[in-house]
DNA sequence: GCAATTCTGTACTGATTGGTCCAGTATTCG
DNA sequence: CGAATACTGGACCAATCAGTACAGAATTGC
């Protein structure tokens, strides 16, 4: 019979998908990929068919791990504690290292709009996934009268997601991790308040709950 | 004497500058680039040095042009209505060619940043510069009493600045224009609102100044 | 017309790109 | 041991990359 041992295929889409977060598709040459992931030419196109596919799975696993992370959170925290959490889990409390390098969907469709329509999409379609989740929550929110119904669900979510790119944007630029927790705390309590007021000229209590 | 019509190379530049913008660094080949310039190779290497120099020259070209449209506005506009005039000048009141290209800079620093650690510095340079062009309208604006002074202004510009980068990726992302204008109205309001309350506990009127 | 200068067009470089092919080495089961 | 399979390593491919070299056309002032 055969040799069975297939090759730890997970370690090595794991270690081309650091590649390509950091340095993006083009940058990534293929050479690259083989040392990173310490495996031969010939097994690579076997196993992985080409750089392209490659690059494909590694988004949608970048973009099934990000969606995890807001998943479990929804499951075990008040909706309006997601965002807070989502930001600590994925910006302050990691590396400086990982935070530099921003998120592989942003990065993706800001490098490939122009370039390969489709990746840019596939990347595109997983951050509408996330926001989805977000809207999900707030709506959730909204039914146990955690959250004032002033404005729609997806309205939220999207402030949030827009709050979150430019997060992302600002942490693969310079800032220090006390710099974007300052960004990230007045991001989150101007969601707050943009959460709870009504309509102009009836104003309330800030209860800081997110 | 000599033959004196030096080309033209300020249109080449901004050629350049719009398929840099469009595509990136990497995947501008230099034979896409002499076509849109419409310019011979020798030609080339002789005015702008290399694809290296070319592609600084126009992060310089474009960061300068952003900052006109900031310091203009700054200079004529009441600096609480600086930011929804920015907004409209580059990003509602353009083409949606031109808004799915997103901002160079934010481009250029997502791209870069583990690339090429110059380029992306350059250009994150200049976004620091036109944040603290923000930074300076809302010092002015708390001294002459039309904001409050409960954040530093400061503190301001860089929320404005990160809802301006998670705009940018929205843009390029596919957003309509009304989509867009959406985000533009809420973030707006929401930063109105954060630059006007005092501490929490002591709610007023929001007056949508910005 | 003539000399000076700018630009074009093309051929060329060496390096690198993604991708294919295949002989040879391990490893496993019967 | 021997057959079957998994993987390696390196040769090889055509295409493309950025950059150089140079001959000749175009345009100008004298």
């Amino acid at each position: 019979m055969p040799r069975p041992p297939e090759f730890n295929r997970a370690r090595a889409l794991n270690a081309a998908m650091k590649l390509f977060w950091a340095r993006g598709y083009t940058a990534t040459s293929l050479p690259d990929l083989l040392e990173a992931m310490n495996i031969a030419r010939s097994s690579f196109y076997a196993s992985f068919g080409n750089k392209r596919q490659l690059f494909m799975e590694c988004l949608e696993l970048f973009g099934d791990r990000t969606h995890a992370i807001v998943e479990k959170d929804a499951a075990t925290l008040s909706p309006t504690a997601l965002p807070r959490a989502f930001f600590e889990a994925t910006l302050l409390d990691t590396s400086p290292r990982r935070a530099k390098q921003g998120c592989m969907l942003v990065n993706t469709v800001l490098e490939l709009a122009d370039v390969d329509a489709q990746l840019s999409q596939l990347a595109a379609q997983q951050l509408d996934a996330i926001e989805s989740a977000f809207a999900r929550a707030f709506q959730l929110a909204q039914q146990n009268g955690e959250m004032d119904t002033a404005h729609h669900p997806q309205e939220l979510a999207s402030m949030l997601m827009t709050i979150n790119l430019g997060l992302r944007v600002q942490s693969r630029k310079h800032h220090s991790r006390e710099a974007l927790r300052q960004i990230v705390d007045n991001s989150l309590s101007m969601l707050d308040r943009a959460a709870h007021s009504r309509q102009p000229g009836t104003p309330r209590r800030s209860s800081h709950v997110v």
